[in-house]
RNA sequence: GGAGAAGUACCCAAGAGGCCGAAGGGGCUCCCCUGCUAAGGGAGUAGGACGGGGUAACUGUCGCGAGGGUUCAAAUCCCUCCUUCUCCGCCA
């Protein structure tokens, strides 16, 4: 969420760095609902300030045994008076914060206009894999050597679901074991979060109440939904507290399934695990004062990096244009990894810096030594990464003439074989 | 799933329509006394959100789990929800 002040201030401002998404806005309408909102809560303030003071009279005249009845017809006229008047400055109040919901981060100065045509490859690893033979999908490499059911997966879980089986799941438990094996090295905390979160949840994430639609939402009295990646439950983690502080920045990781419904989104060039109901991630998470977030965006970037590099795969480092970075953040990286059979690259993490844009909603709020203020948090995340992407590029970039794939070193020690036949 | 009880500040806890921005402890901060890992005395200690104000001093409103309601007036009465605890049932 941004912060109405800003752009009560400086709505030019606001505007332009805004176009930079090609997001078109016209604040005329928003600072007109905003006067109007002061303009209620002062009257309205005004009218309990003389009750809250009639009622004091009240009681010391009812101490004083004495009669203070007609005060009461006046104090019920002004009572009914508040009562609309606060309905009302309600309704303004929404209205006004339904607008400021529904805009989207301001990229940083830094991130250049435009869509994902502007999107700026900063850094590339390895090269691009020549095989001297035709070269098979993940989707038949993965069949043939027994690692993937597809079939089996759609008959339990339907379209988009798959399973792993034998050596495929523990090549993809061994990806996840070499992750959080790293994450714990570099000092971050483990968190394994509950995978199926309230609504408050979705709301402080940004999630609600735009892509309600987006989630698995489960039967039951109350809104409950499997959560569409850590993040969603991570950045709640410290909802509604202040923080003191020395605690930060904050470094966590969490490993959960991801939960996505994709409705719709389904295209014949994403076969196999590229895009599915149910996918594994590990997502890493930074709480951090404002002047440490920029520092910790890199930190992000080059441990995702390295993972990567760990498993000697071909990437390419990307830095999104503005207007493909999602509404949330204000910088985005994209790790994107090569995949021979779609002669394109497919993100297997974007790493993002949301500044104060989540903490403000969320109100994820800490307090310096010795000031008295608050101040909004900044929050970072970034996958690190999604296993499920990166099985499919393991075995399409490792694969050898006879259909073997090469497991990648740092995974060896994890299921005890060096290649799978 | 059934039956009870409870949620008040950093913690414990009183309060039962107006005298409650909320007693009393503990803790913490400062001071005094005391030559010192003890003890005693005194003072301070509700945050936060949203407004007003030269965005300063100061000041208004809302805050007793959350949201509604009754009333001239609600921590206190009523309703709904959430959470915690105890007992029973069921169960990985």
């Amino acid at each position: 969420m941004l912060d109405i002040k800003k752009i009560r201030e400086n709505p030019e401002e606001v505007k332009k760095a805004l176009l930079k998404r090609n997001y078109k806005v016209d604040f005329n309408v928003l600072l007109e609902l905003d006067e109007e909102r002061k303009k209620l809560i002062t009257e309205v303030e005004e009218l309990k300030a003389q009750r809250n003071k009639a009622s004091k009279d009240v009681g010391q005249i009812k101490r004083d045994g004495g009669d203070a009845s007609h005060l009461f017809d006046e104090m019920k006229k002004a009572s009914d008076k508040i009562k609309e008047l606060d309905i009302k400055a309600a309704e303004v109040d929404n209205k006004v914060k339904e607008f400021v919901e529904a805009l989207p981060n301001l990229p940083d100065d830094d991130v250049v206009a435009g869509g994902k045509e502007n999107n700026q490859v900063v850094k590339t690893f390895g090269k691009k894999p020549e095989f001297g033979f035709e070269a098979k999908n993940h989707v038949d490499l993965a069949t043939n050597l027994k690692l993937i059911d597809y079939e089996r997966g759609v008959k339990l879980g339907g379209n988009g679901f798959w399973l792993y089986s034998g050596m495929g799941a523990q090549i993809e438990w061994a990806l996840l074991n070499y992750f959080v094996s790293e994450h714990i090295k570099d000092g971050y905390e483990f968190i394994l979060p509950p995978h199926m979160l309230n609504y408050e949840c979705g709301y402080g994430a940004g999630q609600f109440p735009k892509f309600e639609e987006d989630v698995f939402r489960l039967q039951g009295d109350r809104f409950m939904f499997m959560l569409p990646t850590a993040e969603t439950a991570l950045i709640n983690l410290y909802r509604d507290e202040i923080l003191s502080g020395e605690e930060l920045p904050k470094r966590l990781f969490a490993y959960t399934p991801c939960y996505r419904r994709e409705a719709g989104s389904y295209r014949a060039n994403e076969r196999g695990m590229i895009r599915g109901h149910q996918f594994n991630k590990v997502e890493m998470f930074a709480f951090t004062k404002p002047e440490e977030s920029d520092a910790l965006q890199k930190e992000l970037i080059d441990k995702a990096c390295r993972l990567v590099e760990g498993l000697g795969l071909h990437y390419q480092l990307t830095k999104l244009a503005a207007g493909d970075v999602s509404a949330s953040m204000a910088s985005t990286y994209d790790i994107e990894i090569w995949m021979p059979s779609m002669n394109e690259y497919k993100e297997v993490s974007s790493v993002s810096n949301a500044r104060d844009y989540q903490a403000r909603r969320a109100a994820l709020r800490f307090k310096r030594k010795g000031e008295k203020k608050t101040e909004l948090m900044h929050t970072l995340n970034g996958s690190g990464l999604a296993t499920s992407r990166l099985l499919p590029a393991i075995l399409e970039q490792n694969q050898q003439a006879d259909g073997s794939v090469i497991v990648p070193e740092v995974l060896r020690k994890y299921i005890g074989i060096d290649i799978i036949k």
